[in-house]
DNA sequence: CATAATTTGTTGCAATTGCAACAGAAAATT
DNA sequence: AATTTTCTGTTGCAATTGCAACAAATTATG
């Protein structure tokens, strides 16, 4: 059984079925949303890229996730805590549909096939917000600068099944995103370069060593 | 409205009615399933307690997740790579409800109020999951012990409704739930008594400083 | 296309963290 | 109740990481 959905199919079923849905349109650069409230806001990415960050109170920049076409956010997942101010910042011209939870679950109450699907749907698409934050976890808990980036390598190079990548980030955002120091990750990347674990030429990586 | 559910409620149901459905119990210590094939196997924890762990091939330890009664955990959650060997451990006598999660997708696909009910609950554990992860990642994404700490500390106060507390691990576990070396972090943890920040007794933790 | 802004790349130095090793306390086991 | 095992607490030293600061390259922007 396949369990990732067809999020596009679906994220289009919600937009036209619900009427409480709103589509809003951002440019590179401005802020898609804060998670102020508890308002259980649910977002959907339709087009671009956006990040949600964190600033700390030394400003150490953090990027709590990534999220390109068809990837769900949203305060509903989140504990709301006055310590942090996360929100999601467009990295390129973007267009996002916003729902409320409760107006999902109250639709999908009653009793008919279409809010079945729609539930259905709901259930994929958490599940796999799981699978991805877990895969973040793995990454965040290595204990070295040397293993977050061969963990990070990995993953990228298994999604595009080649050995041989671009970053999806720039170098400045891929530390922000592993949690780590710009200029210690690049000495890293320096050595991991001199060890024969990779080849680099800008953000283009080639895994070596197996 | 109520997002989180009752999970008990939930699971007593899933166990009456699937009869695909295995109850399992363990003993203190012992094994209770290891992430190893894609059977997309989920589990619920019906009583005791168990730890997510996984070693790295330095040895190090890191306990991944901590579940306690109602938590759902499972191979359903992970993108199974031969680099990590994650299994999960008993840490008291424990009962643990198995599913496979095609099965109850299967059975939801029937049109019942009764499985419209199941999967209802079903997107709302996902949900609690996804919470809680985000949680777990705020901690693991800070730059320090003492912010680890901190923040740790913080969530077990809330959790309590009190600022004094018993950390619910050993401290030597403490240490690879936060990803951190054990003998770093009671370095830590004795400046943070000197610094006022926190009182310590063994175990028991008072927040001071708001 | 000229200028501003951002990103990459580098390094010395300081601070933090991890490692190793050990003693005493507490908990578990026989 | 005695013994084994695990956990807490501590410390010196080494390794890693973060900080600060800068130049060069690249990318945006008016």
């Amino acid at each position: 059984m396949n369990i990732s959905l067809n999020s596009s199919d679906f994220v289009q079923q919600l937009e036209k079925s619900c009427n409480k849905s709103q589509k809003k349109l951002f440019h590179k650069g401005e802020v898609i949303t804060s998670y102020i409230a508890k308002r259980n806001q649910l977002c959907f990415m339709l087009s671009g890229e956006a990040d949600l960050v964190r600033y700390d109170f030394n400003g150490n920049r953090t990027i709590v996730e990534h999220f390109t076409k068809n990837d769900v956010f949203g305060e509903l997942f989140y504990i709301v805590n006055t310590n942090n101010e996360l929100f999601v910042e467009a990295k390129s011209d973007a267009s996002v549909l916003f729902f409320l939870y409760d107006d999902i679950k109250q639709k999908c109450k009653s009793n008919c096939s279409f809010h079945q699907k729609l539930f259905d749907g709901l259930s994929s698409l958490f599940l796999n917000e799981v699978i991805d934050l877990n895969t973040r976890i793995e990454l965040l808990s290595k204990r070295t600068i040397r293993e977050k980036l061969l963990g990070y390598f990995n993953i990228i190079s298994s999604k595009n099944i080649s050995r041989t990548f671009t970053i999806p980030f720039s170098l400045t955002d891929l530390a922000d995103y592993l949690s780590i120091d710009r200029s210690a990750m690049m000495r890293e990347l320096k050595l991991l370069k001199e060890d024969g674990f990779i080849e680099k030429m800008g953000n283009r990586i080639s895994l070596l060593h197996q």
